[in-house]
DNA sequence: TTTGTGAATGAAAGCGCTTTCATTGTCAAT
DNA sequence: ATTGACAATGAAAGCGCTTTCATTCACAAA
């Protein structure tokens, strides 16, 4: 193992002093050129890389951009977060994930680890910190994006869409089609999960339909096998449900293949319609209905926000809606009974 | 913004200087027990956390683990993602993803920017690494995992399985159950996919029933719609094609559900076999075989091993095989056809 | 009592950067 | 020529820890 090369050996071998070659890295403008390029050619050529540690114990502050997402496995934040990379990538931030598996207390405690690093920004998931959490966020020394969903009480900036509204927009299409025994299956019960219910619950109860029984969910994470049970467990109770809502679309998969076992026919006997519009919801046979959302544009989006605010450029947008699209398909177009 | 409570601040609090109370954080044995039950009393109450900048600059070492996986938002990564998850939750490092890209460019440059922090260890995927990349990593002064597959010539540990076997059984499958001209589809040829291909090859040779015509590839990464197109390129070609051994669970959905639009019955006309059996699998319909690989497990074990190593510990099976289990269901059993 | 030993603690020197402040040199304005 | 302003650079003081080395003290052995 060879030494590692530092700034001072940078600096010595450029005849220079130290402050001048931590200047080219930092403030390049600082330097005049013919200085500027001999260190940049003794850096390159002696192969040097700052150390992180002593650049931030030094500067009191890192490149870090810290992220805090419930879950890794979810293909809903796989997606933000390629959205996010995809950005970063090109960005002199290091991303840092943790994962609060659901948890506000998890989150409240990881928060604590990332701010005691002083990082660059953080992104953080939807809005229901605990308080000490929000407090924490609110006196962050650097700028924080929430995302996944929106509200008027950012903690700084926001970019995401409306659980409640996208639900109740997908509810009321089945309502549309004729359907009036609409049932709503709901996994891993977070917020998220809990406003898209009480947009499927207000748009049933608009249209005179609601009945609390149609409600199935599980505090269980989504599967598709999950979604075949949920079917099951809602065929038992015997409410002539003639249509489901899907919390998400692994759920309305499952909810799928289980009405091909139960030789229940969709759309006829049964309208389903899911949530996030996975790809392989327009390819299934038939294809499913569900809401698209713009994940991998909400991980874009959070992550540009956070650098133009780190790099102190204003951020027109602070609270960003990216809205949704109802995908209507095969699943949910009922062709009406007779009379 | 209140001061950052510092390891000195702690230090007198308790009356003691700043020596013991690292001490207490690092080597709490060397401290007395009295002494040692004061201090954390006053870390406790004062929210003393280490500074990590200033804690990897002094002792010339990081708590970082990091890791190279080619994609964050593959099934596959993700599950091993978890499993790394579960493990390190518990224990006192740090995780550090980054996203290669599927490229080994990238590993490269990632690799030198992760060895420039002094990780505690380094978990990479898979065993192509460029030549550089392999002389970094095994001039590193830390352990290394190398998952995903295994091979006689690790870096330094090994967990995974060997996809040329695995695919050599899925195929030997097919052919055992009476299918005699067996299709490989395969998506975003990384190396692993690659030796699913060999395995596949090797299997039909054996059987005297390898055609080259039969295998229909593409760099686009995986997706179900993807196995749609790839059925279609496939019977485009009009080789009488009666299976398939899809690299992976995506493109192996993707295919029964072209196969259910073009009417083709599964599995009497046409035998399907996937590769992760990812859960919804089980419960397609009819439900489709595949290879089970332990993602999760080579997650866990891959950490595990190498915090064992980092604390000192001696690691009983540095090159370690999970091994496979070709999970045969209905979509490959053939109902053998009249003479 | 004296001595040696080891356990417990403190003093202080860095780790490799950044940044403030001081210094020097250059050039336009007077 | 003199002054002032500013650009370019260097000296040096930390940033908040860890760790080496020295010191103190208690106690067992002689």
């Amino acid at each position: 193992m060879e030494a590692r090369v530092r700034l001072s050996d940078v600096a010595k071998a450029a005849g220079v002093s130290a402050a001048t070659v931590s200047r080219v890295l930092r403030r390049p403008e600082l330097v005049s050129p013919g200085v500027r390029e001999r260190i940049l050619g003794v850096i390159e050529e002696l192969g040097y890389f700052a150390n992180p540690a002593a650049r931030a114990l030094a500067s009191a502050r890192t490149n870090v951009i810290g992220i805090l997402i419930p879950s890794l496995t979810n293909n809903v934040f796989a997606d933000v977060l390629r959205g996010i990379y995809s950005v970063a990538q090109d960005s002199p931030y290091d991303l840092q994930f943790a994962n609060t598996r659901y948890s506000n207390l998890e989150e409240e405690n990881l928060l604590r680890v990332f701010l005691s690093q002083k990082p660059a920004g953080l992104i953080v998931t939807g809005t229901d910190q605990s308080p000490a959490s929000r407090t924490l966020l609110k006196q962050a020394s650097c700028p924080v994006v929430q995302i996944m969903e929106t509200g008027d009480d950012p903690v700084d900036m926001m970019v995401g869409f409306s659980h409640v509204r996208s639900a109740h927009a997908a509810t009321a299409h089945l309502v549309g089609q004729g359907y009036r025994s609409i049932a709503f299956l709901g996994a891993r019960m977070d917020p998220r999960t809990r406003r898209r219910m009480q947009g499927y619950s207000r748009a049933l109860e608009e249209a005179g339909l609601f009945d609390e029984r149609l409600i199935v969910t599980t505090p269980r994470s989504s599967t598709v096998t999950l979604g075949c049970e949920l079917l099951g467990l809602l065929l038992e109770k015997e409410l002539n449900a003639d249509a489901v809502f899907c919390n998400n679309d692994d759920l309305a998969l499952g909810v799928l293949f289980e009405c091909q076992r139960r030789r229940i026919a969709v759309p006829s006997q049964m309208g389903i319609c899911g949530f996030n519009d996975l790809e392989m919801m327009a390819v299934a046979n038939p294809p499913v209905s569900s809401i698209r959302t713009f994940r991998q544009e909400m991980g874009e989006q959070a992550i540009r926000m956070l650098i133009d605010r780190i790099e102190g450029r204003a951020v027109t947008t602070p609270l960003l809606d990216l809205g949704f699209e109802l995908m209507v398909r095969q699943s949910s177009q009922r062709q009406l009974p007779p009379l």
